[in-house]
DNA sequence: TGCATATACATAATATTCTTATGTATCTTT
DNA sequence: AAAGATACATAAGAATATTATGTATATGCA
């Protein structure tokens, strides 16, 4: 039994398909799962997603046109994976510039300050 | 009629509690109007803060013991004041504390930059 | 070799949290 | 005098997540 700091669920929400469409952004394709354990290593475990989440989603993504689908073979099990289609970068490129001008605004009203990373 | 450029839903359901918390971490006392117009200043109409969302929550940190009220005369009308107990402030540090770290996450995942720091 | 864990999909029941709508009432500005 | 602002509250409904469950294959290890 560990201790694992995730962020309270509430916060989580709002941001599931932003985060969704800019890795589909930078990565061609991606099926479910490999959505999951991205997120999970990017986030060192801070960040959980959910399959009954993500699935529901990603099927909304697809009903929107915002990705479409190619099922792959992989021995005799099946993988389903997600390409963002033109409209879909454009939806991906909207909801990141939202979220950053999201993050701004609360950085004012949480009166909380940026600082300058040196790297 | 004016075109008011919001955030979506989404976004900003679950910081609700964390705007809110902070804003009475700050300000010693404030009733419930008052909160909806501060956000709504602060962030030039970005944030709009509904009645139906508030009050609950209110209603709700009061429950938990989060804060206590003070029903105030203004003239035949009824203004109810809320202040932050000391668990209350304790939870709103945490809660800054927390959205501060889900924001330096996020850039990581999201690759924005710069980094907040919470002092 | 067998059992646990990981991979990989999916959906249903439930919970949470918000929007929208409605209700009451007073005060202020035009 | 009417419209809009101030000030509270709650209920119905929508959206989005959690938790639980189901199916099935693949892998690691004891």
């Amino acid at each position: 039994m560990y201790l694992c700091v995730m962020y309270s669920s509430e916060l989580v929400k709002g941001t599931l398909k932003t985060i969704v469409l800019k890795l589909l952004s930078e990565t061609e394709k991606m099926y479910g799962y490999e959505i999951t354990q991205k997120v999970k290593e990017l986030t060192d475990s801070k960040i959980v997603i959910t399959e009954g989440a993500l699935y529901p989603l990603l099927h909304q993504l697809e009903a929107e046109g915002v990705v479409t689908t190619e099922i792959v073979n992989i021995g005799k099990r099946v993988r389903k994976y997600y390409t963002l289609t033109q409209a879909g970068n454009e939806r991906a490129k909207e909801k990141l510039y939202e979220f950053a001008d999201f993050i701004n605004t609360m950085n004012i009203l949480l009166d909380l300050k940026p600082t300058i990373k040196y790297v």
